[in-house]
DNA sequence: AATGAATGAGCATTCATTCAT
DNA sequence: TATGAATGAATGCTCATTCAT
C-alpha cells in the first residue's frame, strides 16, 4: 500500500481510521464489519480497500498511530522537567490525561493485546514506553531518590497502576483525570504502607 | 439450561468448557468456531447445543467458573493469616500463582473485558475481589499499618500491579511466580521512592 | 474432505456435481457462481461447502470423474478385440460416442486445459489415455500392421484427429457419432494421400 | 472505438494488447484484472478505457490480430508452391512454427474457444483457415494426389493433428518446430497403417 | 490523454444455529 | 443423548467500470 495520496485522499483515510477506531472500541474488532464502516462514513466499499489492504491492516494502523501520539505527547510533557521523579510524575499525569481523552484508543490497545495477531504490536509499543522511562528511573536511583530495584519492574509497575487506576477511577467511576493521576502517583511513589510499618519492614529486610 | 446431568454428562460438559477455554485463549473468541470445538472434543454439533444455549453462554460459563475458582483459592490462602498486611500479601501471592497456573483463563478474562457483551461479568468479578479485599485494607488502616487513603484506590492499585507484573514477568519473561509475587508486594507496599525522599515528600505534603 | 456420506448425502453430492458440470460447460467456470449452483439445485449455500472444500475442488472432482468414466468405457469397448487395429478403431469409436453423449464434459476438459490450475489434471488423464493406447500401437507395429514411427506421436495424432473431428462434425455440424468416427478412423489409418502418391512419397523417403 | 490514434497512441495500444495477451495466457482471462494490466504497463486506469471499450473487447482484439497474423504468414508461405501437397505441407509447417513462436496466442485461442462469448470468433477464424485450405485440397484431389473424401473433413483433420502435435511435441516435450511439423505431415499424409495393411483395407473398402 | 478516486454489485466462503433421524 | 445434514445471513474482499480533475 502506502499510496501517494492527495489532500482529499488523506482526509478520507483519516475519516475511515477515526470512524473505525470508535466502532472497534464500542463493538469490538470482529463484530464490526467493513460494510458498517464504509456505510458509516458514507462511501462505497471499494474506497476502504483503496486506502487499506485489509481490515487487519487498518486496525494495525490505528494502533500504530495511537501509540505514536501518546509517545509524542509524553515526551513533550517531560522535556522541561529537571528532576527524575518529576519527570516520572509528568509522564504518568500525561498518560492518564491521554487515556481519558482517547478512551476509545485505550480500549483498542487492551483489545489488541488479547488477539495474537495484534499483540506483538502492542507489546512492542509498551516496550518502547518502558525503554523511554528507564533512563529517568535509573537517574532517580543514581540520585538516591528511588529505591534500588529492577528498573524494569519499577517501570512496568508504574504502567500497571496508571492504566488500572485510569480505567477504574476515570472511565468507570467518572472521576477527573487529575484526581486519578494524583492517586496513581501517590500509590507508585509511596506504596500503601504507613511510614511506621515501612520502617519496620525496612528494618526487617535489611 | 440448568439441565440435570448424569456423571457422564458432567464430564462431557467439562471437556467442552476446558477445550473451548484453551482455544479461545489461543485463537480468540470470534475466530474459534463451534465446529472447531466439537471437532476437537470429538463429538457432533448437537452435543454442544445440548449442554450450552449458545457460544456466548459457554464463554460466560468459563468466565464465571474461572472467577469463582480464583476467589475460592484466595479465600483459603488468606484465612489463617492474622495480620492484615500478611493477608494482603497472601492474596497477592495466590493471585500470581493462580494466574500463572491458569494463564489461559488470565488471557480470557482480559479478552472478555474488551467485549461489551462480556465486560460486565468481568467487572462484577473484579468488584467482588475488591470488596473481598476492602475489610483487610480497612483493618490495616485502623491498625496504623496502612497509609490513610481511599481503600478502593488501594485495592485497585494492588490488583493493577499484580496483574501487570504477572503478565510481564511470568508470562512474557518466564520468571517464577514467586519472584513476580515478591516484586508486586514490594512495589505495592513500599512504592518506588527511597525512604529519604519519601520522608521529604511526606514533610512537604503535610 | 472425503467425508463418510449417507445414501442421501451421496445423492446430493452427485446432484451438485452434475448441475455444476452443465453450468460450467455452458457458462464457463469463472462466470458460474456457487450461488447459481446451489440455487439451481435448490439447497442452501452451506450444503455446497458441506460436500466440497471449494469451487476449485468441485471442478477437479468433475474432471476426475469424467476421465475415469471415459477410460472405463474405452477399456470395455476394446477388451474383446483380438486385432490391434480393430482395438484402436474400437477405442476411437467409443471416444467419439462418449464425447457426443457427454459433450458438456468434453467442453469442460478443453476448458480445464486452459487454466494452469487444472491443466495438470487434464494432461495427466491424457497421458494415461496415451499410455493405455501404446501397447496396442506397439503390437500393431510388431505385427506389421502399423507403420514404424514414434508410437507416442501416433497416439497423440489419433487423439488429436478424434477430438477435432468430433467437435467439428458432431458438435458443430450435427452429424452422427458413427459418421464422425468413420471419418476419424479413415483419416488416421490411411492419411490423406492417394495410394499412388503415397507410393511415390514412400519411394522418395526410402 | 475506432479512434484515430497518434503514433504514440498506437504504441500504447500495442503495449496494452501485448501485455494483456501474455497475462491472459499465463493467468487466464478472468483471473487477470484490468488493474493488473494497467499496473503492468505503468499507466492509469483511464488509459485502458481510452483505448478499449471493455476487457472483453480487448480480448477480442487480441484474438482477431492473432488470427490475422497467422493467416497472413500462412499465405506468404504457400504462395510460391506450385504443387497442392507441397502447399499443404508448407501451410502445416508454418502453422507449427507460428504456434511455437506465439505460444501465448496459441493458448489464448484454445482458451477463447471454451468461452461462449468468444468462441464464435475462434470458430470463424478456423472456418476461414479451412476455407483457405479447401482449394488446395480440391486441387490435390483433382490431380489424383489426394484421396477422394470430404475436403472439409480432410482440412479439419489436418488442423487437429497439427495443433495437437504442436502442443504435445513442441510445448510439452520441448522438441523443435521442424520435428513436430515432420511428424504432423507424415501422420496427415500417410496415416498410421503400413502400406501392406493399407492395401488390404483398400481392397476391402472397395 | 491521463490520473487518482470512487462505485457497488458480486464473489467465495464461514459459521452459529436448527432439525430430522 | 447424539449425529450428519442443512440453513442462509453475513463477511472480507474484488473488480469492471465511471468520473472529476
Amino acid at each position: 500500500m502506502s499510496r501517494r495520496l492527495t489532500a482529499r485522499g488523506r482526509r478520507r483515510r483519516k475519516e475511515l481510521l477515526d470512524f473505525a477506531a470508535h466502532r472497534f472500541a464500542t463493538n469490538g474488532f470482529h463484530p464490526t464489519s467493513v460494510t458498517e464502516i464504509v456505510d458509516g462514513v458514507g462511501v462505497g466499499k471499494g474506497v476502504f480497500y483503496w486506502y487499506f489492504e485489509s481490515k487487519d491492516e487498518l486496525f494495525r494502523q490505528i494502533l500504530i498511530d495511537a501509540q505514536r501520539d501518546l509517545r509524542r505527547q509524553q515526551r513533550q510533557a517531560i522535556e522541561d522537567e529537571p528532576d527524575p521523579l518529576r519527570r516520572i510524575e509528568a509522564g504518568v499525569r500525561m498518560a492518564v490525561h491521554w487515556l481519558d481523552a482517547n478512551r476509545h484508543l485505550f480500549a483498542l490497545l487492551e483489545l489488541a493485546r488479547t488477539e495474537e495477531r495484534f499483540a506483538p504490536l502492542v507489546r512492542q509499543g509498551e516496550e518502547q514506553a518502558v525503554a523511554d522511562a528507564l533512563p529517568h528511573i535509573q537517574a532517580g536511583m543514581d540520585a538516591g531518590l528511588i529505591r534500588r530495584a529492577d528498573p524494569l519492574v519499577v517501570a512496568h509497575g508504574i504502567v500497571g497502576v496508571t492504566n488500572t487506576l485510569t480505567r477504574v477511577l476515570v472511565l468507570d467511576q467518572g472521576q477527573t483525570a487529575d484526581t486519578a493521576a494524583d492517586a496513581a502517583i501517590a500509590f507508585c511513589f509511596e506504596g500503601i504502607m504507613s511510614p511506621a510499618s515501612a520502617r519496620a519492614r525496612l528494618g526487617r529486610a535489611g
